[in-house]
DNA sequence: GACGATAATGAGTGATTACTCGCGTTTCTA
DNA sequence: TAGAAACGCGAGTAATCACTCATTATCGTC
């Protein structure tokens, strides 16, 4: 019976004028979903903010969710592509340029429109296969991390989750953020964080009760995918 | 004129028939949050969820708005009282039970029901004078932590927001969470930061290009936390 | 410039939503 | 036990939404 709901273009642009039509539509679709939110950001309010007639956006976009999940993917495309930056140039020799190496990464993608970056990752609804996808990547960054450093994947969960949060965070409460300053202070958080893990030495706390369990593995990151199957998460009617 | 757009129930129960209904409506209204998100949440639904008419549902709402406001308030008034205990009492001596009581409240606030906790806090419209209670409310842990541990409020903001996001992204992440597992790890990483920081600050926090900017309070409207203010300084690194 | 292919149009459709209002039912008070 | 106040009801309404389709405009190619 054909996919009742299929998420991806239905036409092929062919000319230029089209290419530009569909790109106008993402870029106004940011820009609207930014400024109302995504149950607020109708078809019609992007298709005017394009400048363009409301059937024009479908016949390039089956579904209004079809175009939130080209700005996902999109997101997810670039993250992957800093990824393998990271890993395709030789491995910097201190913890501390390591981290920086992730810490950039991190900064670099929020600061292109952090409540863009808002309204994708917190506000809508995301197919299961877009969240595994996100998922992944978030794995991904984890266990490359974790092979990196040589540490458990929780305290490798723990550095990725600190980063990428508080940078969301920072960037989202600060409306003129100091990134320079952010960026030493996490930095220096996780670094000293790394280095007493390695240490491995109840260096203050002899108190049994205050050593860092050793991440009885799995428990952790491992479990990164189970997304607990939302039932109904999405909006779509 | 009378505010077109009242937030408070527009009628008081008298009796306690109707006083169970109101309870009734908030309870159905957070399943029917957490299980259809915010937007597909509808007014109808939270009536059927209360087995109650959806008449009887506008008798104490004036909107589907102040239904979920009145849930957040809820969320708020809670962590107002959990930050009013650790206050109520003598303080530990240690930095590390101290942050125990920091992590332990934050986990309890996520406890309850974490996907009702993200459909509050991520995905739904906030009116501007929740929003900014929110925001005080994390101020004033910044601000009790930064006295109580006497540091600058940028690395407060740094433990309590930590503290916060990660509790909210480990819970939110793994199905089956592993609570004393996390609260140790977590408590690791923030001890080992602070006692860093506290080391390469000499006598704490007499030095006074540390003194935390005490942020021209009050200021609700204005974006609760400018504290970006020369963060890094003592860190030296 | 003719003609088929591609692109753009926008009034219209059916579904869904938040919310109303007139009326029946239960509880309180005397 | 009667009358009033509080409570509960649910079909109905206007607005809004995602999305369609018959039509017109523009492009590429000869």
């Amino acid at each position: 019976m054909a996919d009742p709901k299929r998420l991806r273009p239905r036409k092929t642009p062919r000319q230029q004028r089209s290419a530009d039509t569909v790109e106008r539509i993402l870029q106004a679709a940011a820009r609207v979903f930014v400024e109302h939110g995504y149950a607020a950001g109708t078809t019609n309010r992007i298709a005017e903010a394009a400048n363009l007639s409301i059937g024009s956006l479908y016949q390039y976009f089956p579904n209004k969710d079809a175009i939130l999940i080209q700005l996902v993917r999109r997101h997810i495309d670039d993250g992957t592509a800093a990824i393998g930056k990271i890993l395709e140039r030789p491995l910097p020799d201190t913890l501390e340029a390591k981290l920086d190496l992730f810490i950039a990464a991190a900064i670099d993608a929020h600061r292109g429109d952090p409540r863009l970056h808002r309204v994708i990752f917190e506000e809508s609804p995301r197919p299961p296969a877009l969240l595994a996808e996100l998922h992944a990547l978030h794995d991904t960054a984890v266990g490359h991390l974790a092979a990196m450093l040589d540490i458990p994947r929780l305290t490798a969960w723990f550095v990725i989750t600190t980063i990428e949060s508080l940078t969301h965070r920072y960037i989202g409460d600060h409306p003129e953020p100091d990134y320079p300053a952010f960026h030493t202070e996490l930095r220096t958080m996780l670094t000293t964080y790394l280095e007493h893990t390695a240490a491995a030495v109840p260096s203050r706390c002899d108190d049994p009760r205050l050593t860092p369990r050793r991440a009885t593995e799995g428990a952790g990151a491992g479990t990164g995918s189970q997304d607990h199957g939302r039932p109904g998460a999405g909006v779509s009617r």
